[in-house]
DNA sequence: AAATCCAAAAATATCGATATTTATTGACAT
DNA sequence: ATGTCAATAAATATCGATATTTTTGGATTT
């Protein structure tokens, strides 16, 4: 059997491109915190045989966004509010972490790293570009760190956090707080070399946001 | 087929033996550091399906005790002092946040548990257990935090770092240092519930394992 | 009526076989 | 000699089928 048909482009793997609808569709909430998840299911769903759906949820329990039941399958991860305050605080111990790594061993090509992909977040028009380009404004800010498994850290508890934010507003955009503004800062002390002040405009822009999430996930 | 028979024991499934078996193979260097990890060579020295361990390596990559890379399998994740340096990092920073944590919200049945794994830690005898009861009382100590996830995450880093230890060591014991002593001054701080001398006595025994194991690892 | 147990159904876990991709080797042309 | 290319060999990735386990629903008993 040939595998070259429909799209006509082959996602390198069927495993990866299981792993990313699989992921794309528990970040959003198209399948729901809590839910069971067949494999037979998911099978026909992404047309794909068992062993790459096994191998995807697999690898998604390491991104801690799917839960292996020992002989009883998957099911996508619970939330709760216990979960979102606690993958705030790593956030932010990991984050600033990272930021001073990354700000103490400054060069100026990150420096242009840094404008730039601020400066393509803010030009950004859809929802989903915006989404990508602002975890790539915050992982750069994170990526001189030279510590990849850091970094490694830093990338999941983000995703972790987009859930919440699609489960706080339906997946629709921020409050009226001046984000932008917020954004602005942390990229000038950063690029100034300023460490402290960019810790303090990191952390206060993701408390701020927890707060506000916070007051809009009652049903947890 | 029926495959109730060798042992006559049944180890759950065959992706948990199998991800046991390699995670301890891979800790120990049985399986090296940065090798190419062959299905059908893992396969028949398992004496289990290819699936299965595909799976268990799946489960070693969240772990970072293995890479996947792209189209062309699996390898037992390299070492280096930079990534020895990196753990014993991140392990400085995570385990103070548990450990602060879990003092922060200590009971008297948490502290009767600390001074239980510390007392089954002293009187073991072989290497394999003292390695268990070792790690035991390490995650006793960061077990009360009410942060799951960064009690994995430490976890992970401990397991990481064991790695390092039988690489030095050809899994010999620890050095003429008094390990007993530190011990003893984490469990009376801990118990006592005096967070910051807890944390100088927890992160000086780690330092001071770091620098004796740095100074062994020159062939990295 | 409630609880228990058994049989049928569903779902998971695992295997063996096959298709696809990557690595290797040797011939051929330059 | 050397580099390129094709043919072969090896290894991975994936599928379809089967065995095992868990769940479900109903019949039987207390």
């Amino acid at each position: 059997m040939n595998m070259m048909d429909d799209t006509g482009s082959r996602e390198t793997s069927a495993t990866r491109a299981a792993y990313l609808s699989l992921r794309e569709m528990i970040l959003v909430g198209d399948l729901a915190a809590g839910k069971k998840l067949k494999i037979e299911q998911l099978r026909s769903m992404l047309d794909v045989g068992a062993s790459p759906v096994r191998e995807a949820l697999s690898l998604l329990t390491s991104d801690m966004l799917v839960e292996r039941i020992d002989q009883r399958g998957f099911r996508a991860a619970p939330v709760s509010l216990a979960n979102f305050e606690e993958i705030l605080n790593l956030r932010c111990t990991l984050e600033d972490m990272a930021l001073r790594q990354s700000i103490a061993r400054r060069t100026s090509d990150w420096e242009e790293h840094l404008v730039l992909s601020h400066h393509r977040m803010k030009r950004v028009v859809g929802t989903d570009t915006f989404e990508d380009a602002h975890k790539t404004f915050h992982m750069t800010l994170l990526g001189n760190s030279e510590s990849p498994m850091l970094e490694r850290y830093c990338s999941q508890l983000y995703d972790l956090n987009i859930r919440y934010r699609y489960l706080a507003a339906g997946g629709a955009r921020y409050q009226s707080r001046d984000i932008a503004a917020e954004h602005e800062d942390i990229l000038d002390a950063a690029v100034k070399g300023d460490a402290d002040a960019a810790s303090v405009a990191l952390l206060s822009h993701y408390r701020l946001t927890g707060e506000y999430l916070t007051s809009q996930l009652g049903g947890l």
